[in-house]
DNA sequence: AAATAATTTTAGGTTGCCCTAAAAGCCTTA
DNA sequence: TAAGGCTTTTAGGGCAACCTAAAATTATTT
């Protein structure tokens, strides 16, 4: 039986080495985590302990295969939650992160498989961020990031990652969200910026920072 | 902002001040919430600090306006979620009460409003319990203890009170739920056990310490 | 490779909520 | 009304998760 603390640092660790090779490192944790390192030492020693992360002094951590378990489940028990959240209640995709933060750590496997069925078993979060199943396994999407997009090729907004609730809101504001279609006019090598235009005909100015969280599935 | 012990102690004080007339004692709130005496009065004192209980020392606690609306607010959202798991997720009224409580201290009002609204609003929850409004109103419907009827009285079980799991399963198997009609009887003065026949023609004995916890509403 | 810089760990302390044991207060009843 | 028996509070600790400061280790620079 894990806090809802031991929860928040395993997501942290994967969510970390999801996006970074090799080990995870102390002061990565405490970034994420938005604490001190001295207390990350302290929590990956107990992780440690219930074998849920290999552990090296100095050398930073791993997920186990249960620490990975577990961390994939939270991270079904989210997606699901911000599903619940914006398809049934109503909450713009860019409200639901923090609630989902905390109705992820409701301890109940019954609950959430009853909420799985109640949402229609759904594939995708309203980020467009894949749900894994009961067992673990995630549904994979052919998708690209809009930086690798050729000028002529077209595709459809599939995900929006690393999302913070400004930059949800900002897509929101000009104009993009899940299942836009766009077609990309030009590259500026100058600043790498990319000229789109959205399936409503409108043309902007996508910054490189930004077309690097939005992924695409090429329609042509 | 309060920790979710201390949102359990409003509750506690809150459900035990429900049921008895006069100060609620220490001894009291440590049998429901599980605990010692000595924790109880460490509690209480910080409950007084932050203004949500009146408490003279050996004299017990009540509760101020401020700790009443905050606990009416807790067993509108425990209320709620119990709504939801059985109306929408499909759970037997038996098994909501524990998940229940985790759920009700997610703190965001705006969640609970708009699951209020998904849910149409409800009045009473999956046990008959009133369902007090955004501002802490109850509804009240004029009910009856089972205990309290004559032969020849009949009417609607409207509420359980007091539920226990166990106390809900045993209902379930006798074939008394919500709805259920029923008519008195006889009074058996020997063991003060009430005769009861159900709308579908079943004849009952129920003992005096259920037929308190039964309340009905009165159909003639 | 030595010196300096950065990271990580250890040591020791705080806070919230719990505990046991003992002291203090209240209450009943002889 | 005084004694004994409850109840409640105080005193003193424990554990989880955090902290700061200092020590240990690793990494980088010269």
């Amino acid at each position: 039986m894990l806090s809802s603390t031991e929860e928040n640092y395993l997501k942290a660790i994967y969510n970390i080495s999801e996006r970074e090779s090799g080990s995870v490192t102390t002061n990565n944790i405490a970034q994420v985590m938005q604490t001190k390192a001295a207390s990350v030492t302290d929590m990956i020693k107990k992780l440690a302990d219930k074998e849920l992360v290999d552990y090296a002094k100095y050398r930073g951590v791993s997920l186990t295969e249960k620490g990975r378990g577990l961390a994939t489940q939270l991270i079904r028990k989210h997606r699901l939650w911000e599903t619940f959240l914006v398809d049934k209640l109503g909450f713009d995709w860019d409200e639901v992160h923090e609630l989902a933060e905390e109705l992820e750590h409701i301890r109940s496997d019954e609950l959430i498989n009853r909420l799985d069925q109640f949402l229609g078993q759904p594939k995708f979060d309203p980020h467009g961020d894949p749900i894994p199943n009961a067992s673990g396994r995630f549904t994979i999407r052919q998708q690209t990031q809009l930086s690798d997009l050729k000028p002529g090729e077209k595709g459809e907004v599939v995900a929006v990652h690393h999302h913070d609730d400004a930059l949800l809101r900002h897509l929101a504001e000009i104009g993009i969200e899940l299942k836009t279609n766009l077609e990309v006019l030009e590259l500026h090598a100058y600043d790498q910026s990319i000229q789109v235009r959205l399936g409503t005909g409108k043309v902007l100015q996508i910054n490189p920072g930004l077309a690097q969280k939005l992924f695409i599935r090429r329609s042509n």
